[in-house]
DNA sequence: AAGGACGCCAACCGCACTGTT
DNA sequence: CAACAGTGCGGTTGGCGTCCT
């Protein structure tokens, strides 16, 4: 039995998108949350499928994102954490607080991969190249083939939710974490008490541990969300078709984005309090941070109208009494449909 | 200066998983 | 329990920018 298709796919723009559309898929949010994705582009007034408004949020919109390249310190977390998971992406990015998936997938490819070629290091085992492509042509004639079976980790029905048992003795390479620990993963956590290589300070491991997951964090707050000014709005230029790689032209991609996106000229992004909080806490922590920033930019939703026309959406927002906090806002409840 | 090669990344595609009926 | 809907995830691709010749 075929799966249907996300969507009807007659009539349905691909391709980058532009502010309009951006600002239609924001605005859309920061009113009703994030819930029923099939539903967005039709509510939301956009020729896209729920996927691709999804994928645009996820990756780009989300305003907690990190842009720019990785740090040493998140380039080696990932090299780290791609020794125990492999290919698994979210779980990987779920480490790396404002980091998404396609992120590392990609800065994973286009970097990683390199260098630790460059390093003697095979980047699907981790393990010296020598002793790797003895052992790895074997089985694995093909140097893109995955040492941590990721689907087959799915199909395998021995393997829980968090399958890793199906880890091979590889992921035991030397680039072990002692750090990273994944609570629900026994097998994971077993492996990680027993390595010692990357090693991080407590600040740094309690971050970890606390698993700002990406996919967690989406409860946004509506004054987390960049306004997009009617001059940038009504631009049809792709904000995607300037990202380059090269660091200049990157910070011109994202940040020129998030800066194009900006109604107040010295409205702070991400807020440093934001950061701050986030780099020395849980996401509880995160949680009160992103209060307080709250309170501290409550007059910056006098800008909103442009954005959410209606009045009542409005209220909801910037009214706690009505959200019962920031979080509501994109509670699924607030969803009249 | 021109154009081909290469690198990078946003976005797409399709499968898998999970929850609901 | 099967069928279906919704979503998540990872692999792949298209297009743009930069580099190199």
């Amino acid at each position: 039995m075929g799966r249907q298709p996300c969507c009807d796919k007659v009539g349905l723009k691909k391709g980058p998108w532009t502010a309009e559309e951006d600002k239609k898929l924001i605005n859309f949010i920061l009113s009703n949350g994030q819930c029923c994705w099939r539903a967005v582009p039709k509510l939301a007034g956009l020729l896209r499928c729920g996927k691709s408004c999804r994928l645009r949020w996820t990756n780009y919109l989300r305003p907690d994102l990190k842009r720019g390249l990785l740090s040493d310190y998140e380039e080696q977390l990932v090299i780290d954490l791609h020794a125990q998971l492999g290919n698994r992406w979210s779980k990987i990015a779920s480490h790396l607080p404002g980091r998404t998936d396609n992120e590392i997938k990609n800065h994973w490819n286009t970097h990683i991969k390199k260098k630790l070629k460059k390093m003697g290091i095979d980047p699907l085992t981790h393990q010296p190249l020598s002793t790797v492509t003895d052992q790895s042509h074997i089985t694995q004639p093909d140097d893109e083939q995955q040492p941590h079976q990721k689907q087959d980790d799915h199909t395998n029905p021995e393997v829980s939710n968090d399958d890793h048992q199906s880890q091979p003795e590889t992921t035991s390479s030397s680039f072990q974490s002692s750090s990273v620990t994944e609570p629900k993963d026994d097998q994971l956590a077993e492996n990680s008490r027993t390595s010692t290589l990357f090693v991080v300070d407590e600040d740094e491991m309690q971050l970890i541990n606390n698993g700002f997951c990406t996919d967690e964090v989406p409860l946004m707050e509506p004054h987390e969300i960049n306004v997009v000014s009617s001059s940038s709005a009504a631009t049809t230029t792709s904000y995607s078709s300037s990202s380059s790689s090269s660091s200049s032209t990157t910070s011109s991609s994202s940040s020129n984005f998030l800066e194009d996106l900006q109604l107040m000229p010295d409205f702070e992004w991400p807020p440093s309090d934001y950061g701050n909080n986030i780099n020395g806490g849980s996401t509880t922590t995160t949680s009160s941070a992103m209060t307080g920033f709250w309170d501290d930019q409550a007059d910056y939703f006098n800008s909103w109208d442009l954005l959410i026309d209606d009045d009542v959406d409005r209220k909801q927002i910037l009214d706690p009494s009505l959200t019962q906090g920031p979080e509501t806002v994109l509670d699924h409840e607030y969803w009249p449909f």
